[in-house]
DNA sequence: CGGAAAGTGTAGACACGTCAACGAACCGGC
DNA sequence: GCCGGTTCGTTGACGTGTCTACACTTTCCG
């Protein structure tokens, strides 16, 4: 084994650690909310939001996973959950035989236009009401950028 | 439906979708690759840590799931996993006939022994490494604020 | 034209987390 | 002592995500 490991310094095992404890804390409460108070998950809601932002509400199957960043075989266990409670439907593509469009059902609709403002008001309540703008910068900064490296390590 | 939602600005709205995205990846990437260089999964690693670094290499059942921040059933949950594949063992408790202690084997000490230098390689290569001292107090500083008013939250 | 390669989506097995219900042991006051 | 409330931990059902293998098209190219 090599004996000439790196190991993080306190103050970066704390950074890193606060991140992760930010993310979870965050992201689960944020998740119960929308539950709890709209019945969709925090994955229905990103499916539904990009569907209704869609002409027609509408979009190809692995176009959608694309932009959500999922894989394919996770979207198409995940639509199948949704067009099993009536949010979405899947409908035949006929420029080409393999494909499938998934299309955002008037539920569905009903479902984000209700879920959307609390969710905004949650995001904002939870966190972004304790950062200031300049903090907001740098956040967004630092994460566009190592966004970047990992695309760039994942690439080849 | 209340009409004055004051929804997310450009700037909000891209600070927040870059952190989630910023997790994800980065998550998503450590656990993949842990999993496949040192065939433990990213919960396995945080219990053998806990473990590893305690007296005896035990713990009682809830002082970890309070220190990991987990449910009591997801620590269940996964202590019989990890059970099964030979990491920890239950050990009853003396003095409580309710409790019970979890125990770190020594193929346990073996994986994390294995996987922690790995996984800190990779936490460096992939995140410390594009992220100047600054912004990591700047990130730290900022964790710490909101989840201690997500605690303040969720404590009432 | 025809066959290989690549693209699109599905399916099953499994790991994981949550929720709610439960059983068993402990604890405190009467 | 014992009864009610609390703590400790388990369990089963269910939704979710990944990995692998697969089936069916389309497309590319000789």
């Amino acid at each position: 084994m090599d004996e000439t490991v790196r190991w993080l310094t306190p103050e970066e095992q704390h950074a890193w650690r606060s991140f992760i404890r930010l993310h979870d804390r965050l992201w689960g409460l944020l998740s119960r909310r929308l539950q709890a108070e709209s019945h969709v998950s925090s994955a229905d809601f990103a499916v539904l939001v990009e569907l209704s932002e869609a002409p027609d509400g509408r979009r190809r199957f692995l176009e959608l996973a694309r932009v959500l960043e999922w894989e394919k075989s996770r979207m198409s266990h995940h639509i199948a959950r949704m067009v099993k409670r009536g949010l979405v439907v899947r409908d035949e593509c006929p420029d080409d035989g393999r494909g499938a469009f998934v299309v955002i059902t008037d539920a569905g609709r009903e479902m984000i236009e209700a879920a959307a403002p609390r969710h905004v008001e949650a995001v904002r309540e939870l966190f972004l009401d304790h950062v200031t703008p300049a903090e907001l910068r740098t956040l967004a900064r630092i994460s566009e950028r190592v966004v970047e490296k990992l695309d760039a390590e994942e690439a080849p």
